[in-house]
DNA sequence: GCATTTTAATTAACATGTTAATTTTAGTCC
DNA sequence: GGACTAAAATTAACATGTTAATTAAAATGC
């Protein structure tokens, strides 16, 4: 075969996953280079990215408990804890125990969060089309199907109970 | 053309992308379910997972000034500037200010920073064999160049010089 | 040659990620 | 029904993300 073809390197896991070919990392810069063009958008509304996907599930899911919320947000518990104190201080949501299982709290999204919702929504609209513009609604579409799959087969190492 | 298609739903950008089929969230819940496998031990080996990039950086590129170091793993500026501080005092790496450029610090991977990486080396090999057993070599390498094609149709918006 | 502008790092201030420990309330077992 | 265990939040401590402002040094223009 080849004369000279240099020598595999040594696999110590760590040559063979170059930076530019670790799926973290390609991960990572995708999403950074998704968020660019959404990241004005919210500061134009004072709302960081977390906040605003903790704003968008419920108002899409309606009023959760704190746990659930975390989850389809994702979003840690311990930084939900921060945002919902900010949050409501802000008056963007409201929170309360739950009657029957005292240790839940439920956290509702106020008129005033849903006001910010839906003044950014045009933009956000907006932003979304340049992106399939750019990328062809094909190849997002292939994306997203890709990591769904790539989800499905990859199991959680501790299944957090929300699937 | 067709008499009952339903009308599209009104875009205010909102509704039609629900969490579950959002770019981002797709994207940060792949990579946490990837990372979540290297966690353990990473955390082992007493390491964050931006230190680890930086320190892989070093290792397969060499010296750096911090600016292309930065970009390379992925950090911000401000982070990097705290990291190296860190590291430093850890003994993992060595940084220098720039003879020809002083506004320029070089940062040096460490032997010791270096044996850290070394060590955790079969393990980190071990970790993405079973990745590659759970989602097969062709999932990966269909994702990862489906995330390259990504990037390369997606410029930049404020090209960071780095290409 | 000097003022202006640009660039690389840093600092500051606040928000979130990450882990461990703690608190409070529910469930369980005997 | 009381001790034990499990679950939901919270707190604490530290690391990083994010933006804006600042500092120091280099490039640029005239």
């Amino acid at each position: 075969m080849a004369e000279t073809s240099p020598p595999p390197p040594l696999r110590d896991g760590l040559e063979l996953h170059a930076p530019h070919r670790s799926l973290p990392i390609a991960l990572l810069r995708a999403r950074e280079r998704v968020m660019e063009r959404f990241r004005p958008l919210l500061n134009a509304h004072d709302v960081t990215e977390q906040q605003w996907r903790v704003m968008r599930v419920l108002r899409e899911s309606g009023p959760l408990d704190a746990k659930t919320l975390a989850e389809r947000a994702c979003v840690l518990a311990p930084s939900l804890t921060r945002m919902l104190r900010s949050l409501e201080t802000r008056g963007l949501i409201s929170t309360q125990r739950d009657a029957e299982d005292r240790r839940r709290t439920r956290v509702v999204l106020n008129p005033r969060g849903e006001a910010i919702l839906h003044a950014a929504a045009p933009q956000s609209a907006k932003i979304y089309a340049q992106l399939e513009a750019e990328l062809g609604a094909e190849r997002i579409e292939r994306l997203l199907d890709e990591l769904d799959a790539f989800m499905q087969v990859l199991e959680p190492r501790d299944p957090p109970s929300g699937a």
